[in-house]
DNA sequence: TCACAATCAATTGTCTGAGTTATATCACAT
DNA sequence: ATGTGATATAACTCAGACAATTGATTGTGA
């Protein structure tokens, strides 16, 4: 067994033969980031593990069929992520899982794409559960008229085409935008967009899986009456039993897929 | 004024000339990794601003006087990092301030040299004062007697060392991040220990400018002892103090040194 | 006048091959 | 043991070419 990287789809799309189009799945736009994203779910995945050294470039960049320009951008994209470290004459080693900026959201996209285990996602609904029930709080102590419009426009967007449309989805992390931006704290925003995103994205699997899911939106409005009214208790418990909720779900979802892992 | 980059230091350690190598102030190791640390600083700054394209990688790099490749890598780092977009034809521009990942450990070390914002300051106090009380809650509820040993071993150093030295600080860093350890948290202990790090950086300006600074051990030691005795109300409760008195002291610090901008 | 298709050109993306620099490892001397 | 120096290996940097993408422009037909 000398193979590396087994039963990967191709990184690039096929420029010799025309045909065996089909195969284009993971193929994202630029190479260097279509390598990034396999090494970096390859890293999440565990295949490879902290500690361990990559093969030297000229060797991987050959067996992957790429430039070693590309490669090494690949390998950038990962150290600026914590997820790889490069040194001359050590080479390029995976970093310890402390170091991995696991709440970047692109890392955070590629963890879901892992079946990432328990544990990690009770911790991360942990933490939403900290954070954002005390946005909520300074949401509706800060908010300006101008944030009510536009979670009011999000809203009506969600009601209107659901979560099972793209639209839909995107007027939700609309909505979670706009009670970010009303906290008036942009580390609290930049940390719950990271994470809303994630989750976001996830939702996608959730609406695939599961035939019949609460309807969201009177949770969201909920949440939106409080902060309207500048009712800081009501905005934090009315946040909080929202994310409970999507807890609930997720949990549900991810266990089914275990169940029947794909589509 | 056709100048783009004003007044910056050398990019590399000059080759050539084997004289005036005292200059080497912001040079770190690889030159890709100095060029996206100058240009990220000098986003954060606004020296570029959100929207405004870059020059394109050929005038770049030759300007830099540096490789294409080396230019390129940098700006790899800095998309994967949020900050910058590039498309073919469209060329690279920096992207909008909310898309930022300012919680990456490195941003925030970057954002730390520009004389942040008072805003920004008070929104990462905000954030810390939510997620860390919290985070001694669970470390109380979790902890095991290895993080206790991990913790006590820390604050032993801390005491002898004191923030003035480089392993008096390290040594802070290690009782928070085995605090995190103790939550059982992963997305937590990442969040806490990318801003920790970051205001861990800051602490040696405070050190600089401030003649005397309260002793932060019996703080930190309250912290340990609540946690120790799993009482995670006084645990939630030492944390925020002490999080509180670490803001005051960052407060007082950025007025001096408004005052006196350089040492 | 407007919608849509074809063309163009600017910019990033990719490739190749070479030389340079840092550093982990080992041998050797102290 | 400790320190010092040579060596080989890896990442790092460079240069120049070509390919691919796409925003803008122009042309075409209704």
């Amino acid at each position: 067994m000398t193979i590396d990287t087994p039963s990967h789809p191709p990184l690039r799309r096929t420029p010799v033969s025309d045909q065996a189009q089909s195969f284009g799945l993971t193929f994202q736009g630029r190479l260097h980031g279509a390598l990034a994203h396999r090494l970096g779910v390859d890293i999440l995945k565990g295949v490879y593990a902290p500690g361990q050294v990559l093969p030297n470039e000229i060797d991987s960049s050959s067996t992957l069929d790429i430039s070693r320009s590309a490669y090494r951008e690949a390998i950038r994209i990962l150290a600026a992520k914590g997820m790889v470290e490069s040194r001359p004459k050590a080479g390029t080693k995976v970093t310890e899982r402390k170091r991995w900026n696991i709440l970047d959201p692109e890392v955070l996209g590629w963890m879901f794409e892992t079946e990432p285990s328990e544990d990690f996602i009770k911790g991360l609904f942990e933490l939403r559960l900290i954070t954002e029930p005390a946005a909520a709080e300074l949401a509706a102590l800060r908010r300006t008229e101008a944030h009510l419009k536009q979670m009011d426009a999000a809203l009506d967007v969600m009601e209107a085409e659901t979560l099972a449309t793209e639209a839909g989805r995107r007027a939700d992390l609309e909505f979670h935008d706009a009670l970010m931006n009303a906290t008036g704290n942009e580390a609290l925003a930049s940390l719950s967009h990271s994470i809303g995103a994630a989750v976001a994205w996830s939702t996608r699997f959730k609406q695939r899986s599961g035939p019949l899911l609460r309807d969201p939106v009177p949770d969201h409005r909920r949440v939106y009456d409080a902060i309207k009214r500048q009712d800081a208790g009501a905005a934090r418990w009315c946040m909080e039993s929202l994310i409970r909720m999507a807890l609930d779900d997720t949990q549900r979802t991810m266990k089914t897929q275990l169940i029947e892992p794909r589509g």
